[in-house]
RNA sequence: GGAGGGAUAGCGAAGUGGUCAAACGCGGCAGACUGUAAAUCUGUUCCUUCGGGUUCCAUGGUUCAAAUCCAUGUCCCUCCA
């Protein structure tokens, strides 16, 4: 299989900017980029597919460049809805610093800023020396500015494809870069970068775009409770990260192996085939969590998770000692307990529940569990007899979300 | 610059003087059923010491009473120049 089928076949590929890309990528030995804002400091599994794409490519034989937006990021990216909140430039510099630093860790590409080259251009030359390239009806006729006619766009947010098509001329001049991999929503983005290596130098690059990963509903890929899942694992956890995807939706969990890890197609055929067959053994969704999580943080934070999902969903916990229930549960959110102190208040202090009410409603739905047992009682005063040793206690709510409290 | 329309909970959207803590839909959360899945059904979705308190862009005002009326301001949309 080569490497333009193997990426159809992972419904990586959306729309590609010419039908000669297909050739071109099979024979290797192209410099591509691929590029992304410096909006938080640390990437987010929605960000994954198409970092892994680069290693693909890269395992077929291109160079892989890794662009963050140091000047981008300080304009924004066009939103569908509305205007982005401009971010300080503390901000955006700590943000660049974290990207760089986890791109280079997890993949060792080569990192590029967009800012060393577009810091120093003024405002005259740059009106003379692209400004010209661009029609401004060409722009208007781009789907994101199109949609955001009726909501309003500022000049800034506007002229955020030009400063994209910028860096595409820059790397190719530059670093012969020829090709621009996206996802979806940057269509109108990088045909401009295309475009303009056309007009102004009379160049050929080439670009192709994935589509966006969603769920059954058509939301983004990688996002538990309106928070997204960092690749960062000071910000989010192995074991949250194998909790997502355990749960993901039997129908997407193929879509997921094929984007999200390098087993070869054999390999997910039959894990599709046992998905298929007996659903809620759950296979498929195993292997998707040990691939990710094995290539984000390595076979040790894979182990761990995985023990401490089965300990929390299969084993009786409280049978365990204190010492290795804190061991195993490393990973979820803990509190402190002081004093005695009323369930209620208990559960708000500790963030559980965002207020009283919402407390009140879930111990009389039977939400909350103390050391894995129901608790109903409204009333209910926690004391150090409720604790496992008097040292620790587990609080579950709802069937998935545990914390774990300790006595000081 | 001129004329008109609009801003309501996370989103969409009703409400146009008291019966409004604000219909309805989506989303969220929880319960049942399950496989830590989906679908479905049910409950819930500002805070509370459960007396009440604080909300409908902002600030003033009218009124016994305002999301609803008036004034000013801010932002958005449409049309004209």
């Amino acid at each position: 299989m080569t490497i333009f089928e193997d990426l159809k076949w992972r419904g990586l590929i959306k729309d590609i900017t010419s039908p000669d890309l297909e050739e071109k990528l099979n024979k290797g030995g192209m410099t591509f980029y691929i590029g992304t804002d410096p909006t938080a400091d640390s990437m987010h599994l929605g960000h994954l597919s198409s970092f892994l794409i680069s290693k693909r490519l890269k395992d077929a034989g291109h160079n892989p460049i890794l662009l963050i937006g140091g000047a981008t990021g300080r304009i924004g990216d066009p939103r569908p809805t509305s205007e982005r909140e401009m971010k300080s430039i503390e901000e955006i510099e700590h943000n660049i610093d974290g990207l760089t630093k986890q791109a280079k860790k997890l993949f060792g590409f080569e990192v590029v800023n967009n800012y060393d080259w577009s810091k120093d251009i003024n405002f005259i030359d740059f009106l003379r020396d692209y400004g010209k390239y661009f029609n401004v009806n060409y722009m208007l006729d781009k789907d994101i500015i199109r949609r955001r006619l009726e909501t309003g766009i500022t000049f800034t947010e506007f002229s955020y494809m030009i400063m994209q098509a910028m860096d595409f001329l820059h790397l190719f001049e530059t670093k012969n870069c020829t090709l621009q991999v996206a996802g979806s929503d940057q269509w109108g983005n990088i045909t401009a970068g295309v475009d303009l290596i056309k007009r102004k130098i009379g160049g050929e690059a080439y670009a192709f775009t994935m589509p966006l990963v969603t769920d059954k509903y058509g939301n983004k890929f990688g996002k538990s409770e309106g928070n997204a899942l960092w690749l960062d694992k000071e910000k989010t956890s192995s074991y949250e990260i194998y909790q997502y995807l355990i749960n993901s939706d039997d129908e997407k969990v193929i879509d997921y192996l094929k984007v999200f890890t390098f087993l070869s197609r054999e390999e997910i055929e039959e894990l599709e085939r046992k998905n298929k067959e007996h659903p809620e053994f759950r296979e498929a969704h195993k292997a998707l969590a040990r691939e990710v999580i094995v290539f984000l943080h390595g076979e040790e934070e894979y182990e761990r998770a995985k023990q401490m999902s089965e300990s929390l969903f299969s084993e009786d916990i409280t049978k365990l000692k204190a010492t290795d229930i804190i061991a195993c549960l490393k990973d979820i959110p803990t509190f402190k307990i002081l004093n005695d102190i009323s369930l209620v208040d208990l559960l708000v202090d500790a963030s559980i529940c965002s207020s009283k009410r919402e407390a009140r409603e879930m111990i009389s739905n039977g939400a909350i569990s103390i050391n894995n047992k129901k608790e109903n009682d409204l009333e209910k005063i926690i004391t150090k007899e409720d604790s496992i040793e008097n040292k620790i206690l587990i609080v579950k709510k709802g069937k998935k979300k545990y914390y774990l409290g300790f006595y000081k």
